[in-house]
DNA sequence: TTGTAAGCGTTATCAA
DNA sequence: TTGATAACGCTTACAA
């Protein structure tokens, strides 16, 4: 009962189930060369058919696994792919995280996930940890990076594709997602259902995004109702200060007839502050999100809010991480993803309650 | 500029920023053997205070990263951990995932994770990579895993961690989330407010999560109401599916006054379709769901639920997980985990309508 | 078309 | 207390 080694030589009677079976094992199992086995993994050279089949039948035989860090060290270059985001947890990013680690899977490698919680040095141990592990490339989802821990993962040769972090370069490409365009068509749908008073709820004016969006609110309003000065109510992009804003909009003594909301957190956390004050949604006031989560189908009404297609924003981001690792000379990409509006029940046309200049 | 080579070798200048730097390197510029460095870096003997901070600064200078794939090649472990789970957008899954990912890397673990997609066949192919990785160990949290699958991980050495895909075992640690207890109290709370005709919302009977929360349901209906057999209701742990429960309850004609769902958001959606058909939640009928998901907290009114305690699952799974694979020779365990009622706002006292046998 | 053998960057066993 | 050096399991020139 040898076992000390860790390897059991068996004399003559073929493979140990127990023994982790090594290339060289598969080879002489074969009757070929580590070689030969190695080209017909990995496809990277011609062998004939019959070779084939024998290097096949004897890797089934043996029940062997390539050894991912043996492979890893030879060759140069892991699979793995890490994935930087802030929060699991913040429902923006089950979606995303689903689709990034399906196209990673399909095009073979595998995916490191690591959750920042919005700490900054806990960011910086994980962009070490992925220098570690030579990482092949790294998709950065998260709305804030210390642009130092951008240029030593690209110092050190990893692929890495972020989410509007800067812009794209050598190696790193840049998903952009266009908020204006959304937010465009929520401000027009709320004009053309008659509209004029439309409140913002922002998100933290400390974030990109949020920022980016109540610009583009203002924006579009402007050229909506350039006649009305839009009331602008911060939140902190979290379900509290949603309800928070609203309870303001009630105090305010001015309710607008509609709001926009900058995420579906504060949407959803507004809305319930609405009803609770005695308010309906959508006959006495609309409201719209921004990013469709999960649950902006489930509320009561369902939400009508932007769209930001996380789907497509995972699908893409690996394909152009994908691009620029197997292409290590092609530059990295700009890729613009637009936003749009989807139409559900928190949104109608205002209640005509003081019509002006009626007779009698 | 010599730059073909992958490598550039400097003359005399010191360390090139932009090569790898390797042990070997280190070891050079400290002036020590490569044994040495590696001793400093892993503490694993005894090194005089002096070479080990002339190691320590010649690392620094270097910036030098450690190789994860040559060390697991090397050593023979790797620091990987493997994390398999059904689908990341169930919104039970994002805390679970949150703390095994804290538990992880605290520990020094690397994740990888996984999204099997309730698919058996990727499920399978998975766990293949996962021995490809030579990873650590592996954390399945799926309800359903094919036996041979787990087999063919415990046939590798991968020490795994689960929930309730079978007994605890040499390598192999079981969480058992105790769900009868909140159950119980679940029942036990509706009971003492005074409800009676208590109805279950049931998960699909085909998983087994599902029928043990019935059962744990019916037996403590049995305990506190023996005199009622309450109805039953199937649905598939999804949140329509808890809508058209409450559909069938309306219809029954003869209406509980609280209803135990299986999970959250089932409960959600039964919640919904009862307030369209005009009543009041917990005025009308009182309900209570399971799991705790976020947004059980932000329903109006909020839920009532069971807990399963997600962040306790993760740590506990990953602490027993690193257990196993640092002490090789100790046995895996069975943790038993207990569910909580969190009294919210969707449970109240029943309304007092038909009073039997009254006056006039 | 297949085989031989030199790395890849660590760890770990001996020896010094 | 430190240093040589042989693995670890694979890839990949280069040879045959």
């Amino acid at each position: 009962m040898n076992r000390q080694s860790g390897r059991v030589h068996e004399k003559a009677s073929g493979p140990s189930p127990l023994a982790t079976m090594r290339l060289k094992d598969v080879a002489k199992e074969a009757g070929v060369s580590t070689a030969t086995v190695s080209h017909v993994i990995n496809n990277t050279k011609f062998v004939t058919e019959e070779t084939r089949s024998k290097v096949l039948r004897a890797i089934e035989k043996c029940n062997y696994y390539p050894n991912v860090h043996a492979r890893a060290l030879a060759s140069g270059r892991s699979n793995i792919i890490g994935l930087l985001i802030s929060d699991i947890t913040n429902p923006f990013f089950p979606e995303l995280v689903k689709s990034i680690e399906s196209s990673v899977y399909e095009r073979g490698y595998n995916l490191i996930l690591v959750n920042t919680n919005y700490d900054a040095e806990r960011a910086s141990e994980y962009v070490r940890r992925m220098i570690e592990l030579k990482v092949a490339g790294v998709a950065l989802m998260t709305a804030e990076l210390d642009p130092p821990l951008l240029d030593e993962l690209v110092r050190k040769q990893v692929r890495v594709v972020f989410n509007d972090l800067g812009m794209a370069g050598e190696h790193m490409s840049n998903i952009v997602l266009d908020y204006a365009v959304g937010i465009e068509e929520a401000v027009n749908h709320l004009v053309s259902l008659g509209h004029r008073k439309i409140a913002h709820i922002a998100g933290s004016s400390s974030i990109r995004s949020g920022v980016i969006r109540r610009e583009a609110f203002l924006a579009s309003m402007a050229r909506h109702v350039p006649n009305e000065t839009p009331a602008i109510y911060e939140g902190d992009f979290k379900f509290e200060s949603g309800r928070r804003a609203a309870t303001e909009i009630l105090d305010s003594g001015s309710l607008p007839t509609a709001v926009v909301v900058a995420n579906d957190l504060m949407a959803l956390g507004a809305m319930e502050e609405f009803q609770a004050a005695g308010l309906h949604v959508p006959a006495d006031i609309s409201i719209v999100g921004f990013d469709d989560i999960a649950f902006a189908a489930l509320s009561s009404p369902p939400l009508t809010t932007v769209c930001s297609p996380r789907a497509e924003i995972g699908r893409r981001a690996i394909e152009a991480l994908a691009m620029t690792i197997e292409h290590p000379n092609q530059p990295g990409v700009e890729i613009r993803i637009p936003t749009y509006l989807i139409t559900r029940k928190s949104t109608a046309p205002p209640r005509k309650v003081k019509r002006p200049n009626t007779r009698g």
